[in-house]
DNA sequence: TGTACATCAGTGAACGCGCGTTCACTGATGTAC
DNA sequence: TGTACATCAGTGAACGCGCGTTCACTGATGTAC
């Protein structure tokens, strides 16, 4: 059960400082966490953390690496619905994303945080937003070509359908849920942000 | 022009650290600025700025008093279309919000990256949007009244309707724009948001 | 297989930088008589 | 109106805390012969 060899040990080591640090962002956010907070989660020392991680900036560069990592795995392999007219992609996608984000909860708040502070994880989160964005392009001209009207140009659009799945899906998974509020369960947010999207890009009822 | 008496120029001199604060706050976000940023923009000591604040927080706080203050006078007086049936009254509240926004960029971007970090700011985050909230509540019983099915529970698309007006707001106001994106002008923004918003909470066309 | 040395992961006390905060001082305004 | 003292806004150098980062040391694993 223990490893021995040092490689080994030392991946342990990193793969401990990684989960620690997920946690400890979970609980008290990136910003307000410290490296000491890290390692004493990880029950290592302060310094060991430097045989691995130059700054906690790196640590999370790590960890997006595992993130995009465990995306790609996600989208692969899977029928890939796209046609935006029909409900069913719609639901399809935000399924993905709902799902994407449950799983990777702590990282994504992390990111969004770092963005606030620093540039390059700006440039990091709006690229991630960009690659959804592309994705989704296509599968809006099925839409226009079903003879419907979107609510703005496509770009306009794009956007804000991004702002409501993302921020929604971060109200809910990544913050407390306000005072008094009863968290919806993911199939809940899932229908319910599925309708609004639905109907805000094509203007059916549904 | 310039005041001489004691209170004046403490006054002055109040009104100087708030409103460099809101440039630097703009320019580098909050959490970036230093108290040091804020003196060195507003042309005062380091020292000064602790015979007006305690603290940037407290700052802060002044700041959002100012901004209630302002929204109370922007909303009192004016004719408040409610029947969210009617397109009109979705496109009043938009307009309403998108000009608050605008109008208070600096201290809305403060507030939110407080949040991030801080539990009272992330409460009194929660608050304004709850505020906003109860003010929409009553509007959506129209839609029902009308015959109308809502896109989930009031709660939930409340909550929608929040995240896609506030941050798509946040996204072109208090963000730089994103790598080859050409900002909307205010009109679009809002007819944008108001074709969004209508369809998705009515499911009727528009 | 055994011995002697090299290498490396991990340790934690100590160091030092950055920045918030203080405080003795200045000069100007206010007050007392 | 004038003088002497009190008060206060503002100054900026210096202080000190918090925390990121270093580094001499330990003990265990790897290597040479």
């Amino acid at each position: 059960m223990t490893a021995t060899s040092r490689k080994d040990k030392a991946a342990e080591t990193e793969t401990a400082l990684k989960e620690a640090a997920k946690r400890v962002f979970a609980a008290k956010g990136y910003l307000n966490t410290k490296i000491t907070d890290i390692t004493k989660e990880a029950g290592r020392a302060a310094g060991s953390f430097y045989n691995h991680f130059a700054s906690k900036e790196e640590l999370l560069v790590a960890l997006l690496a595992d993130l995009s990592a465990a995306g790609d795995e996600q989208a692969s392999g899977d029928d890939h619905l796209s046609d935006f007219s029909d409900p069913a992609a719609v639901r399809w996608h935000v399924r993905q994303y709902w799902s994407f984000y449950r799983a990777n909860a702590p990282t994504m708040l992390a990111l969004r945080q770092a963005a606030m502070v620093n540039e390059d994880f700006a440039t990091a989160y709006a690229t991630f937003g960009a690659s959804e964005a592309s994705d989704v392009e296509g599968h809006l001209a099925h839409v226009t070509a079903a003879g419907l009207r979107l609510p703005a140009n496509t770009q306009l659009t794009i956007a804000m359908m991004y702002q409501l799945v993302d921020n929604f899906a971060q109200m809910w998974l990544l913050s407390p849920p306000p005072e008094g509020w009863e968290p919806p369960t993911d199939e809940e947010a899932v229908e319910a942000l599925t309708r609004f999207v639905y109907r805000g890009i094509t203007g059916r009822d549904y």
